[in-house]
RNA sequence: CGGAAAGUGGCUCAACUUGGUAGAGCACUACAUUUGGGAUGUAGGGGUUGCAGGUUCAAAUCCUGUCUUUCCGACCA
C-alpha cells in the first residue's frame, strides 16, 4: 500500500483521547469516520484488519465443521411474529432498528435466530442431517441505549454469529462445549488473553450460557479469575444471594486468591434448547418419522469489539506521552513500513515490489517532503510492526529491520530478507 | 430512560462572569531552507460562534426553547 494514496491526516498527539487512544488516532487520521452516535465508517487500515480477524475466525469454524452462510440483514417482520420476538425486540425491549414501507414492516438485523431456524429446518429434514452448524459473518444494528468507547459499544457493528441444530440436549451439550474450545484457539491465535466466564444464570438452572471476557484495562466488567480451572466469575455474581451455590457448582471454595480483571465481553454462547423450533414450530423426523424440536444453541463474536481491543491493548507510551499503537506481527495487515530519502528512492521502491511480489503486505511511504523523523513517528500511527528505513546509514547492501514495539534492530542482507517475515 | 457536562475555522482550546465588528497553537496553501526519531522562516486562505426565537442601539456573551455529542448510572444475544 502507497502511504501518498492513503491520505492519512496529520495529527497532533497531544490533543488524543487518553481513555481511547488507538481508536482516536484512528478518528483523527480519518481511518474511522463518525457518522453518528454509534455509527462509524471504517478506513482501510480497520477493513483490513478485519479481514486479518475474520479469516482467523472463518478458520477455526472451518476446521470444526461449521458451514458458512449469510443472511438477511433486512428481515420481515412475519418471521420475528413466528418466534414471537417483534414486540419483544420493538416495544419492550425497542432493541431493534425497524422501517416501514409500501411493501411490509421490516427490523435490522440485531441477531439471526430467526432466519438461522428458518434457514437450517428447510434442509436439515432428517435426524441423518443433525448435528449442523451454521454460521455468519456481518453487521449488526441494534438500539443501544448508550454508545461507549467507540467501536466498544457502537450501534452497528460488524459480528460472527453460529447457530447449531442438534437431536437431544446431551448432543446440543456437546456442540455447545466443541464451540467453547473452538473460541479458545481463535483468541489464542488472535493474541488476546481470554476468559471464559460462565454467566450467572449458567448454573443455576435457567438459559446456560458462557461469556468470553478479554483483559482490557478499558473493559466494562471486573472478572475473578480462577487460572487452574481457566474460569471467571463476574464480580456481580457475587452480590447474589444464591452465590455460595454458584461457586459450589463451579467448584470454587476460596474466591479470596482470585485474581481480579477488567475485561470486556467479546463472545457469548447460549444453549438455546427447544425455545425456537418450538416457538416458530419447525421440526426434524427422528427414526420413527415423528417430528421432533432441534435443539439449538448460539454463538456470537463480536469482530469490531475484538479489533478495538488490539488496538487499545497495544498503545505505545513514552515518558507517559501517547505515542500510537503496534499491532502483534501476527494479526497485522501491514507487516512492514519502508522508509527512504530522496537518495535511496529507487532502492525503496524496488525493496517495495520485491515484498510485494513475495506476498509480504508492505506499506511504503512515498510521501514527499517529509523528514525521515516524521516518517518513523507515522510508522507507530499506524500500528506497523516493522520498518525498514533507507536513510544516511544505509549502505545499499545491509537492510536494517527495526522491530516497531521493542525497537530491536537486526541487518540483513536482501537474499535473506524474505526469511524474516 | 435518570443524572452531569459540552457545542466557537479540519483538530485542541481562548474570549462569556462584567454585551461593543471573533483569537491562539496545530493542520491547510505558496515559496525558500531543512530531512535518522513529530524542523524553520516569510506570505496566505478559512469561522457571521449547533439551530430557532427573545431582550438590547448592539449578543459568541444575557433569557427561552430545541438539536447534537460526551461522561456516570440503568439496560445489554
Amino acid at each position: 500500500m502507497r502511504l501518498s494514496k492513503l491520505n492519512i491526516k496529520k495529527i497532533n498527539l497531544n490533543d488524543v483521547d487518553t481513555n481511547y487512544a488507538g481508536q482516536d488516532i484512528l478518528m483523527k487520521l480519518g481511518e474511522l469516520y463518525q457518522f453518528e452516535s454509534g455509527i462509524y465508517g471504517y478506513g482501510n487500515l480497520w477493513t483490513k484488519l478485519e479481514r486479518v480477524v475474520e479469516t482467523i475466525i472463518i478458520e477455526e469454524l472451518d476446521k470444526s465443521g461449521c458451514i458458512q452462510v449469510e443472511f438477511p440483514k433486512l428481515q420481515p417482520k412475519k418471521i420475528w411474529e413466528q418466534s414471537n420476538r417483534w414486540d419483544m425486540y420493538t416495544k419492550e425491549g425497542d432493541i431493534m432498528f425497524t422501517l416501514e414501507n409500501n411493501l411490509g414492516e421490516y427490523g435490522l438485523a440485531p441477531t439471526a435466530e430467526e432466519c438461522a431456524t428458518l434457514f437450517g429446518a428447510n434442509r436439515l429434514l432428517s435426524y441423518k442431517n443433525l448435528p449442523a452448524i451454521y454460521y455468519q459473518i456481518g453487521e449488526k444494528f441494534r438500539k443501544e441505549m448508550r454508545t461507549r468507547g467507540y467501536l466498544f459499544r457502537p450501534r452497528t457493528f460488524v459480528m460472527m454469529d453460529a447457530y447449531s441444530f442438534d437431536k437431544t440436549e446431551e448432543d446440543m451439550k456437546k456442540t455447545y462445549n466443541q464451540m467453547h474450545q473452538v473460541y479458545l484457539n481463535i483468541f489464542k491465535r488472535l493474541n488476546i488473553p481470554i476468559i471464559p466466564t460462565i454467566s450467572d444464570n449458567g448454573v443455576i438452572g435457567g438459559k446456560v450460557a458462557e461469556e468470553f471476557q478479554a483483559i482490557t484495562d478499558l473493559g466494562e466488567d471486573k472478572i475473578l479469575y480462577d487460572e487452574t480451572q481457566n474460569i471467571g466469575i463476574n464480580r456481580e455474581v457475587l452480590e447474589f444471594e444464591n452465590r455460595e451455590e454458584y461457586l459450589s457448582q463451579l467448584n470454587i471454595k476460596d474466591i479470596n486468591h482470585l485474581k481480579e480483571y477488567n475485561t470486556v465481553e467479546l463472545g457469548n454462547n447460549f444453549q438455546l434448547g427447544t425455545k425456537y423450533s418450538e416457538s416458530m414450530k419447525l421440526y426434524y423426523k427422528d427414526e420413527k418419522g415423528e417430528d421432533k424440536p432441534y435443539y439449538m444453541g448460539c454463538y456470537g463474536i463480536g469482530l469490531g469489539r475484538i479489533i478495538a481491543c488490539i488496538i487499545e491493548n497495544n498503545v505505545m507510551k513514552e515518558e507517559g506521552k501517547i505515542k500510537g499503537f503496534a499491532l502483534p506481527y501476527t494479526i497485522a495487515p501491514y507487516k512492514v513500513q519502508i522508509i527512504y530519502n530522496e537518495n535511496n528512492k529507487e532502492e525503496g521502491e524496488k525493496l517495495y515490489n520485491y515484498l510485494t511480489e513475495n506476498n509480504i503486505k508492505a506499506i511504503i511511504d512515498d510521501r514527499e517532503n517529509l523528514s525521515i523523523g516524521n516518517r518513523i513517528n507515522d510508522v507507530y500511527i499506524l500500528g506497523t510492526p516493522k520498518m525498514i528505513i533507507l536513510g544516511n546509514q544505509f549502505d545499499k547492501e545491509n537492510y536494517c529491520i527495526e522491530d516497531t514495539k521493542t525497537k530491536e534492530k537486526k541487518i540483513v542482507k536482501i537474499d535473506n530478507i524474505l526469511e524474516e517475515f
